[in-house]
DNA sequence: GCGACAG
DNA sequence: ATCTTGTCGC
């Protein structure tokens, strides 16, 4: 049997030395992996319910970003909302000013900012607060991601709660790239569709790439986090979509801006 | 060896 | 992520 080695890792762009952090990151992501689901699982309904009073429908959508200081890169404001599917009213909102010393490294944002929102989320006293949100987005990739574990699924999985993962720029991940995507979805643009598989070479399925607003050009990238399967995250990060990027990531994102230049 | 590399 | 002005258009 031939063992495969992976060793592709860059100098760090901010400490000093060759810092060792991503190898033990690396074992930390293969272990939360094997908490991974990638099928629906959860209880609750999208679509408007006939017979409806037995079933609990999606309501409570959250949404979190962080924004950083331009003077000092290690202060940074998180924020989480939570926003009402139908509606789209932002319900809750909560931001922090935290200090981030760990760097970011493409492949291990999680490690980065879920702890971040891993506290917003508690603030919410864990499920008994009436807002705590059914389904995170986070604005990052879910299995579209070199180990199929980006911060959506490292979220998720320590959240223990659904998420997808929305991407604004491609990860180039198993070959895939911006021109191969773009000539995909400008062919499928021919019979108004508006969403191409993201196949890599592997063959596997590792998101969609989503024209969501017809105000852009540059589509999104939608991919599965936890507990939630493709196409359902599709069709719920589509009606969620005002503009190019889903209300619940651009609300977080809007405050959490604001919130650090008020409070910094 | 040189680029590419989510936020 | 952040640095950055105006501009065209609904």
């Amino acid at each position: 049997m031939v063992m495969e080695r992976k060793s592709k890792l860059q100098s760090s762009p901010s400490t000093s030395s060759s810092d060792h952090v991503p190898h033990k990151w690396l074992e930390a992501q293969d272990l939360l992996k094997k908490k991974l689901v990638t099928e629906d699982d959860y209880t609750w309904k999208l679509g408007e319910t006939e017979e409806g009073y037995e079933v609990e429908s999606l309501k409570y959508i959250g949404g979190v970003d962080i924004s950083f200081s331009k003077d000092d890169p290690s202060v940074a404001c998180g924020t989480l909302v939570v926003l009402d599917f139908k509606t789209l009213d932002v319900v809750y909102e909560d931001s922090s000013i935290v200090k981030i010393d760990v760097p970011y490294i493409p492949g291990f944002l999680g490690f980065r900012e879920a702890p971040i929102f891993l506290k917003l989320l508690e603030k919410m006293q864990n499920g008994s607060h009436p807002f705590y949100p059914q389904l995170l987005m986070i604005d990052g990739n879910g299995i579209l991601h070199p180990r199929g574990f980006g911060s959506a699924c490292h979220l998720g999985v320590l959240a223990n709660l659904p998420t997808i993962g929305v991407g604004k720029n491609l990860h180039h991940v198993d070959g895939l790239t911006n021109a191969k995507v773009r000539e995909l979805l400008e062919a499928e643009e021919k019979f108004s569709i508006d969403f191409v598989s993201l196949i890599g070479d592997s063959g596997n399925t590792l998101g969609v790439a989503l024209h969501s607003s017809k105000g852009s050009l540059k589509p999104i990238f939608i991919s599965v986090g936890h507990r939630v399967s493709l196409p359902c995250a599709l069709q719920i990060v589509k009606r969620t979509c005002n503009y190019r990027v889903p209300e619940p990531i651009r609300q977080a994102d809007i405050r959490s801006r604001d919130y650090l230049r008020k409070h910094h």
